[in-house]
RNA sequence: GGCUGGGUGGCAGAGUGGUUAUGCAGCGGCCUGCAAAGCCGUCUACGUCGGUUCGAUUCCGGCCCUAGCCUCCA
């Protein structure tokens, strides 16, 4: 029984998909003339679990998630660079690839571009001024009447009187009314332009998304989502365009994100706050920023800190720890948190499924993790199977929340943020700790002491253990 | 001005009409040559003023503070 909190209706409501056993889920992905920032990187993680959560619970899943590829920032750009579009598009769509895929994102079904879709733009168009619903302006330009859709503001909670009231757009012209929107933009001289009943021009950003959802997963499907800041205008608009268009409900779950924030700020692009993934990930491991995201709830509000990500490490590193020296058992379908008529859930699967259910509480979830680490520390030692067995588990359960997938060891000892030139070797490591089991068997503690110092001046926490000494890196 | 969200212990962050969130940090203990890790125990809470209730951090209302949207933005 997965609850979601609906945008549209504000309540959590039992999720129910439209064809059963499959959902079809639309999120608003990149404008690409830049690198992607840390709010990209939770729209990024946060729709991946969502993802992963419902393939989990045996749905099939078919996740779009679009691409802008056309707008006036990617023009101005390209011009400032002084390359064109296409490349730099292209640039930036690969780099896009690279930090989803180091946040171990997975790629969704399908990654629809505006440019390839003018044909589907076009004729939604089309439909919106057959049905009166769109008109052409004398400066050529094609605009959404949003006086004609009644519905318009459902999801927003506006009202067009009070919008029209606290109105900061300056008037255009061109518009009937300030709030209608554009469908197609007539061209402008030295811009990329495609042929229209309309005259040449190129599409506005709302009917992109719209014709895409609607070519790539039907007119009517499951799951909306995106960042908290396109709620209004750009998913009312899509409504608005699609209903009217294709004469059927849209879209049944709308989710939004909350932003990442910086200094009570929102991290943006405008604002110039912003933190690209790439830059993070010098310092910080994949997974500590994924757990940095996941371990607020989805709507909330995410403070960007150094401190935070380093909350991340210490816990993952607890998690981790857990892990450590257990060799990999297989786990049977009940402790993956796949229900059966024949085997009840164990505990531990039982909760962490119940806290995802619960819209996607991923701190919950996280909670649970923590408890099983804390099992598997009690279990070592006693019973090493158990402990073992246990630990397939927590490391399958972190796997649902694309954490705890790279070796114990490997995390442990990984030179997260150490500057490359400055890192000490394995080797030297080894050495230093055989010389100082050689001062230990001869019970020269002062000898010991003092390597164990100068490990720990350069990074290296020793762990003197029944097995033998390890070592891991101090975060 | 209109519309959405928030205000939880030293920090981060869930949740609940009466009972331990969880992680980090602190304190005490066990373990250890000493540590580290781990385990056990433990201290700091629910913006404010009212109301409902046997009982509210949790429900209702006012107030204060705060973020976001109303312009491109994940």
């Amino acid at each position: 029984m997965l609850y979601i909190h609906n945008s549209l209706t504000k309540t959590k409501e039992l999720f129910t998909p439209i064809e059963p056993g499959k959902v079809r889920l639309y999120v608003c992905g990149m404008t690409v003339y830049d690198y992607c920032h840390l709010g990209h990187a939770r729209v990024l993680v946060v729709f991946d679990t969502v993802v992963r959560h419902l393939r989990s619970l045996g749905y099939q899943v078919t996740y779009v998630r679009n691409i802008t590829d056309i707008d006036d920032k990617i023009i101005r750009r390209a011009q400032e660079n002084n390359e064109t579009i296409n490349a730099l598009t292209e640039r930036f769509i690969h780099a896009m690839h690279e930090d989803a895929d180091r946040l171990r994102v997975l790629r969704p079904d399908a990654e629809p571009r505006a440019t390839r879709h003018i044909g589907e733009i076009l004729n939604m168009i089309r439909a919106l001024m057959e049905k009166g619903y769109a008109y052409q302006a004398p400066n050529g330009d094609v605009y959404y009447d949003v006086s004609r859709f009644a519905r318009y503001g459902a999801l927003s909670g506006k009202h067009l009187e009070d919008l029209r009231a606290g109105s900061r757009v300056e008037i255009d012209e061109a518009k009937d009314d300030p709030l209608d929107f554009v469908l197609w933009k007539a061209a402008k001289p030295g811009e990329p332009s495609w042929e229209s009943p309309w005259g040449p021009g190129r599409p506005g950003w709302h009917i992109e998304c719209s014709a895409m959802s609607t070519h790539c997963l039907g007119a009517h499907f499951d799951i909306h989502g995106g960042g908290m800041d396109l709620q209004f205008p750009h998913h009312e608009n899509e409504i608005a365009q699609s209903e009217a268009a294709t004469g059927c409900k849209f879209v049944n779950v709308w989710m939004h994100n909350g932003f990442v924030r910086v200094n009570e700020e929102k991290m943006s692009k405008s604002l110039g706050n912003f933190f690209t993934v790439r830059e993070v990930l010098k310092h910080y491991h994949p997974e500590e920023i994924r757990y940095f995201i996941l371990a607020s709830h989805y709507r909330s509000p995410l403070n960007y800190s150094e401190e935070n990500l380093q909350q991340a490490r210490a816990a993952l590193t607890r998690l981790y720890t857990a892990l450590r020296g257990l060799s990999a058992t297989p786990v049977r379908s009940e402790e993956r948190g796949v229900r059966s008529n024949t085997s009840p859930l164990t505990p531990h699967p039982s909760r962490f499924m119940e806290a995802m259910n619960d819209d996607f509480n991923t701190p919950e979830a996280l909670a649970v993790l923590f408890d099983m680490a804390r099992d598997v520390n009690k279990l070592r030692g006693e019973n090493t199977n158990e402990a073992a067995r246990l630990a397939a588990i927590l490391k399958h359960l972190g796997g649902l929340l694309g954490l705890l997938q790279d070796d114990a060891e490997n995390y442990l000892q990984a030179a997260a943020g150490a500057a490359a030139q400055d890192a000490i070797t394995k080797e030297e490591i080894e050495r230093l700790i055989a010389q100082r089991n050689l001062a230990r068997k001869n019970k020269n503690w002062a000898e010991s002491d003092r390597l164990r110092d100068v490990l720990k001046a350069r990074g290296i926490i020793l762990e003197d253990g029944p097995g033998g000494t390890t070592w891991r890196r101090l975060g």
